[in-house]
Parts: C-alpha cells; structure tokens; sequence
DNA sequence: CGATGTTTTGACTCGGTTCAAATAAGGTGG
DNA sequence: CCACCTTATTTGAACCGAGTCAAAACATCG
C-alpha cells in the first residue's frame, strides 16, 4: 500500500481535531494549545486491533488513515459497524469503565496520539467547559452514526444504503477539511462497504456501479468525486445530524 | 388492551431498578433508600412519545410496560432501534447535551417516574461511587445492544435475528426479575418484532413459527415461554454481554 | 514480470417481500 | 353473554432484490 495516508505533517494533524471540535464548541486558545502539543505518536499498519473487545484501550486521536469498529461472528461472517476517520477518537469514551464495547481496526495505515492529556484535562475541568461541551457532542454524533446504521441495514435499500453511508462519510470527511470541491479520500474496498452495509460484496459492486451511472459519484482509486451531493442525499433520505447538535459553518 | 402491563405496586417497581442496578455495582441503602423514595409517578397509554427526538427531555425510570426507541423515515418506514424494558431508563443519558438522540414510544401502558433526584445525587457525588458506576455500567449495556442490533441486521439471517433478539430479551427480563420458570411477559407484536429486525411482518410470522416447531420457544398472547435457552442462544452465536461489565447471579 | 488483491461480469438460486384474503383473538357495547 | 368491530395472526402464491458461485479483467506492488 502507498503511503497516501500518512501525509499529515506534526502540525496537520491536531489541526483536524481541532476544526472538527469547532464545530461543536468555542474552544478556547488554551484547549487548542492543549491539543497541538500533544506528541505521542503512534504508527500502526492496516489489520491491526487498535482496540481490543475485551480490554480496557488508553484513549488516542486518529491522525491520519482510516480505521474501522467491527464485530465478528463466530463463524467468520464480519460486521462493520462503522468508519473512524481522521480527527475521530479511538477509545475516546468517557465512561470510567472497565470494558471496550467493541474492536477497532486499522482499515489503511494509520497514525494516532496519545490523548491521555485532553482526556485528563477535560477531567479536572467543568463539565460546561467548551472542550468538554465539543467531546460530549462528538460523542453524541458518534452514537447518532450507529443509529443511522441500524436504520440503514433495517429498512433501506441496497441502493439508499449505499448513497446515505456515502453521504455521512462525505459529511465527516467535509467536517475536518479533508477534502476539496467535492473530492474526497476513500480507502474503502468494496468488501469493507460489504461489510457495513450488510450486503455482499458483488451487490456492492453493482449498485455502486448504479450511483456512478446516475452521475452523482464517481468512485476511482481511492478517490471520491460527489458530483450531486443534494441529488445523493436525497434518493436516501439522508439528514444531517439534527439541528442543533452542531452548527455547520 | 388490558391492564397486564400495570401491575407493579408503588414499592415493586423501584425493586425492578434496585434489581437491575445491583447487578453492575454493590449498592449502597442509602442509594436503595434514594430510588425508592422516588414518587413522582406518570401514567401514559400506548402510542404516547415518551421521548421527542427533537428536545430534551427529563430524566425517568420505566416501571412498567414497554417502550421502544424509534426512527422513521419520511415515507413512513419505520425502524426500531431497541426496546426499553420495565426497569430501564428513559432519557438517563448523562451527556449535558440539548438534543436527545431519537424518539421513544410507549409500546404498552406505560408507567415511569421522575429520576432527576437520582440523576442529581449522582452528579454531586465521585464519579466511582457505586451507583454511578451501575448507571454507568447500565449505559454501556445499551450501547452494546445498539450493536447487537446492528450486527443482527446486518450479518444474520432472519431465523437468527430473531432468536437472537429473543434471547437478549429474555437475559433482560432475567435480570430485572421479570418472569418465572422461563416464563415472561411479551407484549410485542409480530409487526413491532418486523420493524426491530428489518424483516416483513409475514417473514416475522413464519419465522416464529419455525422456531415454535423446533420447541425452542412458545409464544401465546402477551406471554414467552423460552423452552431451550441454550438452544436458542447457540442458534445464533448469542453471547451475553462481556464478562466483567457485569456478573449474572 | 509474476503474484496478490480488487473490481467486474454472467448465470443461477434463494431468502425474504408483496399482495390478498382467511382466520383468530381481544375489546366494546347492548 | 352475545354481536360486532378492530387489530393481530396465519396462509398461499407470485415475485424480486440480493446472494452465491465461478471466472475474467484490472491494479498495484514487489
């Protein structure tokens, strides 16, 4: 694999956390400075387990590559249940808890920070603190997320599935800046899409073909052009996180 | 609908929360003493929004009946995000956060009682104090059936969802007290089993009746009777939520 | 250049949906 | 307690969206 995905500088790379956190709260200079000095970091090749299911992991910061929650049966069928994207938390959680909910994989190389002094931080702080505010409202987007991937797999077609998933990564994606008119990373395989959205890859594969088809993407090498984002939204009904939770600049 | 659903006396629903709560964290009397000094009852019919997706609302403990978190599209598909069972918090989220992440609506008679007093002894007192801790714990069971229920949809078959869906149900109920004898109470039907699994409610229909033939369950008006846990669990690689989020009696 | 993983295509199958109608169960009012 | 209404469950038959199997065409990389 390139190293498409590594190329973050020291100083990119917080910098996404902090536009997304932005979004959510008026952090102050101070909760930015916290974030750009954080140096801890961590380089790990795609396959491997940056969270284990059944331990406790030590909460990091996504940097730079893509990575996914999964969950497997026993039988070898594997679901994903969903995307963790540059600027995300890994094990970010907040609950003094004991057990990871689920097993986190790298899906491309990928870069991570020690976030144990944000986390530490925001701890000792207020609980209305701005940092504190923005992680609350991230983790709610992250739970809106899994909601919209119950309502994917439950009652929408191959073909809404597809374009909402799409659609959610694109919004992330424009969240933290990565991306530009309408052009974005997409690491994913069709057999990771296969994965999350509850179909076979080969189905994947043919109804992607549909969207591109119909112009409102185009999908190539890692690369992804939305060329209708009204258009792609609206064939699935997909709705921004509600009003409110963050305001769109 | 009949009054089967609204049993409980004033001291027995508290225990149905004692019951549960005990399970993730040794509480203490005074915590005991705090939930059953609740009093502030509400009675609501079946059909009622407990919960606007829109808004806050106040924090409160099903006592009796059940409920079920919810997601339309706008064409009116449905999708049911998960049950909420006698014993169960609605709206105990603890993020300071002005939107609730979806509807919730009351499947059965319902009655609730306000939980601000828990919520706020909660918040003035550590955060490892027990019955934090047991929120806490509680918390993440959720997000953990919130999981379930995507790798059900996603990656099971219908035969497996829905014995899958049965036996979280039942290991539930287990917990709360509810039922005897393998025997429980429930009230859903066959088209509230359809929009929890994503399945049709025919599909529903004859699935049930396949497990019903293979002696694994009997399902009568309102009432389960689980005639092979085990089974019904091996059938779809059922697993009770992680070894050390809380230990079954 | 071969080796490996990914995408694409075709043909066939099947699990689950849809539509429509019959039957059963509960709830209500006389 | 019965007649009636409504809602839930069950059945049958036709259909279709998506899965499976297998092989070919592409990419990417060492």
């Amino acid at each position: 694999m390139t190293d498409r995905y590594r190329t973050p500088t020291r100083r990119a790379g917080p910098e996404l956390v902090i536009r997304k956190l932005r979004h959510f709260a008026p952090l102050t200079s101070a909760d930015e400075n916290l974030i750009q000095a954080l140096d801890d970091w961590r380089h790990d090749p795609p396959g491997v387990e940056l969270v284990r299911a059944t331990s406790q992991a030590p909460p990091r910061l996504l940097i730079a590559g893509w990575a996914a929650r999964v969950r497997w049966l026993t039988d070898g069928r594997r679901q994903i249940l969903g995307f963790v994207l540059p600027g995300d938390g890994v094990a970010l959680c907040r609950r003094p808890h004991p057990m990871s909910l689920c097993a986190m994989v790298a899906l491309t190389p990928v870069q991570t920070l020690d976030a144990a002094a944000l986390m530490q931080a925001v701890a000792i702080g207020p609980n209305d603190a701005p940092l504190s505010v923005a992680l609350h409202v991230g983790a709610a987007l992250d739970e809106q997320a899994l909601m919209d991937q119950v309502v994917r797999m439950g009652r929408m077609t191959a073909y809404e599935r597809i374009a909402h998933l799409i659609s959610e990564l694109r919004l992330r994606m424009l969240m933290v800046g990565l991306g530009a008119g309408e052009q974005y990373p997409f690491p994913l395989t069709q057999e990771m899409l296969a994965d999350a959205t509850g179909l076979s890859i080969v189905h994947v594969n043919r109804t992607l073909q549909q969207i591109r088809r119909e112009r409102l993407i185009d999908l190539h090498t890692g690369r992804l052009l939305v060329r209708d984002p009204q258009m792609l939204a609206a064939v699935c009904d997909f709705k921004p996180p509600s009003a409110g939770a963050w305001k769109p600049k």
